[in-house]
DNA sequence: GGACGTTTGTGCGAGTCCGCACGGAACATT
DNA sequence: AATGTTCCGTGCGGACTCGCACAAACGTCC
């Protein structure tokens, strides 16, 4: 079960490979590997949690939201370049967030308390610590484009971020899904995707879009895209 | 220079207060009493943090910002409860975001290699990682009101979570200063003041907003406060 | 006490998104 | 083929915030 074999394209969850061999050693015997079906909960507000997951397919949403959920929000995306359960890599085992699987996928699993003793590791820890600082710059961009994007370039936004998790150029959502992580109307969705199919950027069919022109959308984003992107590639990529 | 010397209540940083002896016999050979004046730039984008700050007065603010800096948010407030400089706990010595005084005030402060070398200390790693947590749940939560909540509310929210930070019930900052916390025009926020002000909730004059019914507020607010708070609470007090 | 800069109050038209609501289209099941 | 379910398209009035612009109030410095 070697995370790295196989030979395609983005195989292998880039926080457990990049890693020097005595500690991939050390995760793998403690690895599993498992299914991340859509709709999946992976982690309950204020709930222990009981594995932490490392994605190689597939996109995991983490949200916030009030103690009732009247209000939820998407407070981060994870995908294989991530993991779930940062909150154990900060040394405590629940948060008042809810973690989903939002698009189906698979990757490797850990027990809490597997990670908790590898954590001692250094060079690991400093590696998943660095990781909880991008995520904390993409949280914090999110809370930027909440503020100041228009629905249209939120929603260009959010597309991009998920292009950059998942193979290929088909984002297989429903705007009901996409209007819940953008807090926002399910008909806005619809009426924005026409906006960016207008432009020619993507193309939407039923419970399917389809990403057209990368670039585009990033100009549509304007300068809300890309800084927590850097900030992972300076302290995890090379 | 011992920290929590002065009897008042409030005195001392919370981060500091409440360590094992032997840590804060460490720390407290490291830090230096500063000043941090209104408007003071604590950390700039991209550049190494050569100190890290931990308030015992004052309210230092977080800014999310494009790289151009053309759009810019708060998505993080430190009181006497935290500190800056988190990504230096977090492994690395920049960040993306800007750090600025927002309410002068006064506290310590270490160097950055002197922090790093003192996380060797798991018990001070483990508190310190515990408030990154905390203050990664109230970004969480500033991205959600941003999403969510009407301008009232979010002021409503912005004004409780700096009472929170500060001695008394004055805020001395400016309409003009919010808004650019918030993210939104200059009027915007008179507009607002005027609503909480009609409800009893403040007083406002020139440049000073004192803070008359904290539980109006939280009512004002709902669920999108209070969160962070618990988790800050759980997990660092008591 | 007059001039200046800062801060606050107010107004107006425009744009965005909401809540609600309904019709139609695509798919699944039987 | 018929039925039910999910998903998507569209419309309408209203609420909120924007951008812009100007006037009034306050404080400070000569």
């Amino acid at each position: 079960m070697k995370v790295e074999e196989k030979g395609t394209r983005g195989d292998g969850n880039q926080l457990l490979a990049r890693m020097p061999a005595a500690l991939a050693d050390l995760m793998l015997t403690h690895l599993e590997s498992v299914d991340l079906p859509q709709g999946m909960i992976i982690e309950q507000p204020d709930e222990a949690v009981e594995h932490v997951y490392f994605p190689t397919r597939g996109v995991i949403s983490i949200v916030a939201m009030t103690p009732e959920g009247g209000a939820r929000i998407e407070a981060g995306l994870v995908g294989r370049e991530g993991m779930s359960g940062s909150m154990v890599v900060l040394g405590t085992d629940r948060s008042p967030h809810q973690t989903t699987v939002q698009i189906g996928g698979a990757g490797y699993r850990m027990e809490t308390a597997r990670l908790q003793e590898a954590l001692q590791q250094d060079a690991l820890r400093e590696r998943l610590l660095h990781y909880c600082h991008a995520l904390s710059i993409q949280t914090a961009h999110t809370a930027l484009a909440n503020a100041k994007l228009k629905l249209d370039a939120r929603l260009a936004r959010w597309l991009l971020m998920c292009h950059d998790r998942i193979e290929g150029d088909e984002v297989t959502l429903t705007h009901d899904f996409l209007s819940t992580m953008l807090g926002v109307r399910r008909a806005g969705v619809t009426v924005s995707l026409h906006i960016l199919e207008g432009q020619g950027l993507v193309r939407a069919t039923r419970g399917l879009i389809r990403i057209l022109d990368r670039e585009g959308l990033e100009e549509m984003v304007g300068g809300c895209y890309g800084v927590p992107e850097a900030e992972y590639a300076r302290l995890l990529t090379g």
